[in-house]
DNA sequence: TATGAATGAGGCTTCATTCAT
DNA sequence: TATGAATGAAGCCTCATTCAT
């Protein structure tokens, strides 16, 4: 943002300079729908060419307005990229909220809700989550950083949940909780990877397949072990 | 070669064959250790910056030899891409067909090597697994075409044995093959991005614990299932 | 626009249409007004320097802007060769088609005509006569195949009227045809050469000499040989 | 040439240096050949792909050394070109001088003949000719100057003979000399651009109708001119 | 808001030339 | 002589961003 001053940021709550029609300032909602287009238009290609590789003019080709034009929506590429990871990551979050605040569920239960629910979202949300998880390094520095360390939140509700398991003796506790954490990430975040939507395989059933999966190698087995 | 010792030389006959013969693309086998000095930087810088956005600058610094130089060892930046992918390709190939040549051991027990010997391999050569699964799809189509289709060996190694442990009547068969299989490959995959070496954690302990994990998540309860 | 006086602004509407578009190679007819100035200042610089030792920054400089703004009007120095060549070659065709719709003409007249008319264009476009006979061979092969077919229509034009003239015995028929049309060639063209536009010879004279001679040469003469 | 002082250039007197065997010199044939094995693959590769175009590595590559080695033989690219053109200037002067000194001849008998001896040795050096004509406007601004100074003796010589033989009224003193004399040179040189050895046409065909042609064109002919 | 021309920095690549071995 | 690694300059092109209209 060479020699631009920071100006105030529109992005959420748009400052509009009425122009033509002074006494009629237009719905809020218009600009809105707008913005979520350009963050539409940007997942897609975000998602498509990967951020790094993917040019302003290929946004503004999908949005089919020119370049320059989309600099009245955007401060920089690297705004639109945050604001994308930003949106995910509170969607994300609400899932980790929601399942946090069920009653009456064990520990292992609520792992099963928690995957369940995070790979759902992402089969139905694939391209963002494909930047949420592909694209976020290429932040700068502050927000990368914060970012990440908003993710830890995840990983310590499902460390923490892991342990309990262990504790309440419903899970093999020989296993080291944070590998075992990372594994059943692994396999949740995967799916941005190599599911297609659109075949015969539905979000749901993947959903319950994955958590049923991660599930059992939270739980482990002696019996199993060779 | 600014600023940087001159290193024991021996190893081998440093006969280099040119390779940037307009005629001859990539030819002639032997890569000899300059060349593997070249791949190595070349790792670490696409490791630390993401491929796109390394510049060949970055990877001439980090060999501590001006850029036009480093033409001397490579054809064009995806070509660093590509010998780099061909390299871990040709280890992490290697890697399933020694686990395939193991003599009598079941489809689960079979699996469980797999796993165990990618991450530890995964482990081990982080910055190579992360370029592996991360800037692929950087490659030129046809390249990358191709290593998608190499890929797909192990995609079909991996569910070919599930299924195997299924009909056996040792994996739970209410489970799609080619999900569990996903699921499996995220759990082993995903530590190239979480896995910090040098920690308490050793390759080995972590090996063991991906693979206990995914089995038991391959293999499955009934009883389990809510 | 460093350095250029803001000129009269007027001639036609400037709507431009992309051409940069990722998709859209080079279309849309119509070119205006500052593309004709990228032309002829291409074709100055082609012209002083050639095509492979002249710069896109050159071109730059001859028009007061920046290498990289350049761009906003090619998309690559060949796309300005081509352009030039495909310009150039318009022009000269639709010489050679007035020549052949003329009424009433024998075979020799309408070479005169054809060959006048031919070099009072060269003398007066020496930039473009040179950059057409001078570079086109560092063209795309693609598009230097194209041109090099589209040229053949002059060579069959003129080879034609001249066998035409020999069966009527207008003219030596002991000559072979072909080695006479570019004999007539070669004089015609040659004139971009040696021409040095501003003296005293005026294109018109020029023009009436360089028919009057490839005349005499295509008609021969049986008695003077020797 | 950077940071390199001009050395005693070696070119047609090469200067040797003993090595292995002091007693013994080689002959100085051997290094004389070689020479000669690099101004033609110089000649082949810059008729090729135009002077501009043609990089040092090509030349190495068709005479099957490096391109580190080719500097043991010249001094810089240019240098060849230089000594290309100078090799064919040699040539085609002995032609002029050849031509000059025949007893007895008239005006018009000597042009063809000096026509039917350059074109004749154009058909059979193609690749140097083409070089000649164009590409010695990219030699250093002196050489430049005194090749053009050079061949200016070629323009004088045919002038001043269409001059005389319009004087003896042998041909039509109308027309411009110079004029005349160009389109002479174009018919001439032309061929350069449009002969195909290994053909039917055979090199002395090509020059008899060649300086059938363009000695008809001196002649001119008060009758025809409309 | 929209346009599109212009900027300026930076990226990839080529290449003539040098030089130690 | 031959090699081939290295240099350093230059060339083409892309692109995020600005700005006057």
């Amino acid at each position: 943002m060479r020699g631009m001053g920071k100006q105030p940021v529109a992005e959420r709550t748009p400052t509009r300079t009425t122009r033509k029609t002074r006494t009629v300032p237009r719905a809020v909602k218009g600009t809105r729908r707008r913005d979520q287009e350009v963050l539409d238009a940007a997942a897609k290609v975000f998602h498509t060419r990967g951020y790094a590789d993917a040019s302003v003019q290929d946004i503004a080709d999908e949005l089919g307005i020119l370049k320059g034009s989309l600099y009245h929506y955007i401060d920089s590429k690297e705004d639109l990229l945050f604001r994308l990871l930003d949106e995910t990551h509170e969607e994300v979050q609400a899932i980790l909220e929601e399942v946090a605040a069920l009653p009456d569920l064990s520990p292992l239960e609520r792992l099963r809700e928690y995957t369940r629910r995070q790979v759902d979202y992402t089969s139905r949300n694939l391209a963002k989550m494909a930047i949420y998880y592909h694209d976020a390094d290429q932040l700068s520095d502050d927000r990368r950083r914060e970012l990440t360390r908003k993710r830890r939140v995840h990983e310590k509700f499902v460390t923490d949940l892991i342990t309990q398991a262990q504790e309440r003796g419903e899970a093999n506790a020989s296993l080291d909780p944070k590998v075992v954490a990372n594994c059943l990430f692994g396999s949740m975040i995967w799916v941005y990877r190599w599911y297609k939507p659109g075949g015969k395989l539905r979000p749901t059933e993947l959903a319950d397949t994955c958590a049923e999966f991660v599930l059992r190698g939270v739980i482990g087995d002696t019996a199993s072990s060779r």
